[in-house]
DNA sequence: TCGTAATCCTGCATGC
DNA sequence: TGCATGCAGGATTACG
């Protein structure tokens, strides 16, 4: 299931292989996958063509090609591809030659690349969208100033004057960001008053966070998931950033986490983070930490799992 | 205004 | 074997 570390490799991946081309192109196969885009599939298959995709970015599960005229465009993008994976989406390149996959849902078709750097092989001529759930989903949005960079209390952030998709404006940083500082994470987390899970699942609290790294985070920084936000402490705020930080980064090396060929890169292979989880999926294994059977409870209408001895269940909201 | 629960969707596993 | 049900979960929406 694609979390940030999934979605940054598949962001790379459109880079490498699509990034500089023009679209001569747009097939819609299903609608469904247009859903957030309310003017309807010919319009955006219509405001494609002709585009150049510009250098890909991300922030949290979103991803989004700025869209250009011409390649070597110096003028910003105004208007940007937004992709979200959902708990199933797919980014593939392909040649036109292949067999379309069942859950097929967009096809974009490429010019070939002619910058200097294309490689001598021929560079696959599609993009597709492949969501077998309908979770995910692209849409066209147009590009904005980042209020979370320009109204941060640090100055001379790489960030300042970055442009966003107005459909993901409201979306908080994410962990890697460098706006992200401890400080930040502890401020923002002492003004919610909910558990320490739900905020991390709250994208306007912090992007990029799902229900897998959430629980390694946790389990990495010895808290429970029930645990009061507003109650947390500064070393604590640290340590839980700290936490996601190290899964995501080793995900990311790891080409991200892989349960069920749901997620795959744009060359269709899977990553090998599964095997390194500390406890999501491990009910009733053995905590690698201390032994105690890994315990896995309802939560938000998912599952959350955790060791019930190193991340006691909090009392009177705390401890 | 904020926090929470329901909803969307499909494939797979399980039980009858 | 075939059908019904439950489960997985990210983002949005509706409700309290």
């Amino acid at each position: 299931m694609p979390e940030l570390p999934e979605v940054e490799v598949v962001r790379r991946g459109v880079d490498q292989w699509a990034a500089g081309r023009r679209i001569q192109s747009v097939v819609v196969h299903d609608d469904r996958s247009l859903r957030r885009f309310t003017e309807g599939p010919e319009v955006f298959a219509q405001q494609l063509t002709d585009k150049v995709l510009g250098q890909s970015e991300r922030r949290g599960k979103f991803l989004w090609i700025p869209l250009q005229d011409q390649p070597q465009d110096s003028d910003p993008a105004e208007l940007a591809l937004v992709i979200h994976l959902g708990m199933s989406g797919q980014v593939l390149m392909e040649n036109d030659d292949a067999p379309a996959e069942k859950h097929l849902k967009v096809t974009l078709n490429l010019e070939d690349r002619t910058t200097p750097e294309q490689p001598p092989e021929p560079l696959p001529n599609q993009l597709r969208f492949i969501d077998q759930r309908i979770f995910g989903g692209m849409q066209l949005s147009p590009l904005m100033p980042d209020a979370a960079a320009t109204g941060h209390q640090e100055t001379e952030l790489p960030e300042a004057g970055r442009l966003i998709p107005e459909v993901a404006i409201h979306i908080a940083p994410d962990p890697l960001e460098p706006v992200v500082t401890s400080e930040w994470f502890f401020q923002t987390l002492r003004r919610r008053r909910t558990g320490l899970k739900r905020a991390l699942l709250d994208q306007t609290v912090i992007s990029g966070v799902g229900n897998i790294y959430a629980d390694e985070a946790l389990w990495l920084a010895g808290m429970h998931y029930a645990r009061r936000s507003e109650t947390i402490t500064r070393s604590q705020a640290g340590r839980l950033l700290q936490g996601l930080r190290e899964v995501m980064e080793a995900a990311l090396a790891a080409g991200g986490t892989s349960f069920d060929s749901l997620y795959v890169n744009v060359n269709g292979a899977s990553g090998y983070f599964e095997r390194s989880l500390e406890v999501y999926g491990r009910s009733g294994e053995a905590c690698r930490r201390c032994q105690q059977p890994i315990r896995r409870e309802k939560f938000m209408n998912r599952s959350s799992y955790f060791c019930p001895r190193c991340q006691p269940r909090p009392r009177n909201g705390r401890w």
